[in-house]
DNA sequence: TCATCGAATGAATATTTATGCGATTTATTC
DNA sequence: GAATAAATCGCATAAATATTCATTCGATGA
């Protein structure tokens, strides 16, 4: 039911200029959900979101895209945050980040000048790290998992 | 004054990390601005900060830039006819675009949020999309065209 | 089946943030 | 410089959001 609920937020606000919790409440309650501002304020904090100012001075909710990345660079801390996923195919690594932050990683993952990765491109939210063989493309994908685990 | 103080403000934020109008009021006048949280409060509205939750649970001010995603893109007619080739080989699926238009599409693409598909990555008019395995490249690939042929 | 534990939630409330309004300061025009 | 307009800000309060506490619900194991 949660997870459910989690979505339709998701897609609502994605729908809808919404500006206040009450005002999701109400959509929620029309799409079924039965439920509470103090629940949605707790989803809202689970789901990450942000309540942003628009151009217009309307507030309104955001899904989440990057946390704070301004102080702290080295590749452990913050921008070990921004990953949001790891996985591999063949003898290919694909990172997921936070969205114009792969940039930024990827210099981290080629600065570890490991011989067994050949490169890796980063487009905005997406990094592709080519390593000689499958087998190392799973020790790469793991170690990168590692370090989205133990930030800092 | 006032923009002395927002621009204090900006700096008092990417200094600390400052989760309530409060704690930015007190921070501001150790630094000799005689403020209340009224100000604070139109100060951030017009510095268009958001407050976000940090990864340990804790709120925290950050300026605008990072967070202005807006308007998430959906893939629709349009983007479908921007595409005018789709190819594959092995595990990867090559789709050409009109020029420019590539990231947009990869946009929709990703949103689909198929498990078979691992990433993407869009240059200015092409896009690789790695899939599991060379037979989902085949359905992907396949999938895309269909999109083409009949954007809704 | 029952007891137990933990997650999920609502009701009530605390906390935080936004704003209407009037006072005061600052800029502008004559 | 006086008169007027505009901007800024504090106070008080409204509005919005977060959290505490108690309850319920579901899963799990005895």
């Amino acid at each position: 039911m949660k997870n459910q609920r989690q979505e339709k937020i998701l897609e609502l606000i994605s729908k809808y200029d919404i500006g206040s919790q009450d005002a999701l409440m109400e959509k929620l309650r029309e799409s079924g959900f039965e439920i509470t501002q103090a629940t949605v304020s707790r989803d809202i904090r689970e789901l990450k979101l942000s309540r942003v100012i628009s151009g217009k001075g309307q507030y309104k909710y955001v899904p989440p895209t990057v946390l704070d990345v301004s102080n702290s660079v080295r590749f452990n801390g913050a921008l070990a945050e921004a990953i949001t996923s790891v996985d591999y195919a063949g003898n290919i690594v694909v990172v997921k980040t936070n969205p114009g932050l792969a940039p930024a990683v990827a210099t981290g993952i080629d600065a570890q000048d490991n011989n067994v990765i050949l490169g890796s491109i980063a487009g905005d939210d997406t990094i592709f790290v080519v390593t000689r063989d499958e087998e190392s493309a799973g020790e790469i994908a793991n170690d990168i998992k590692k370090m989205t685990r133990n930030p800092q």
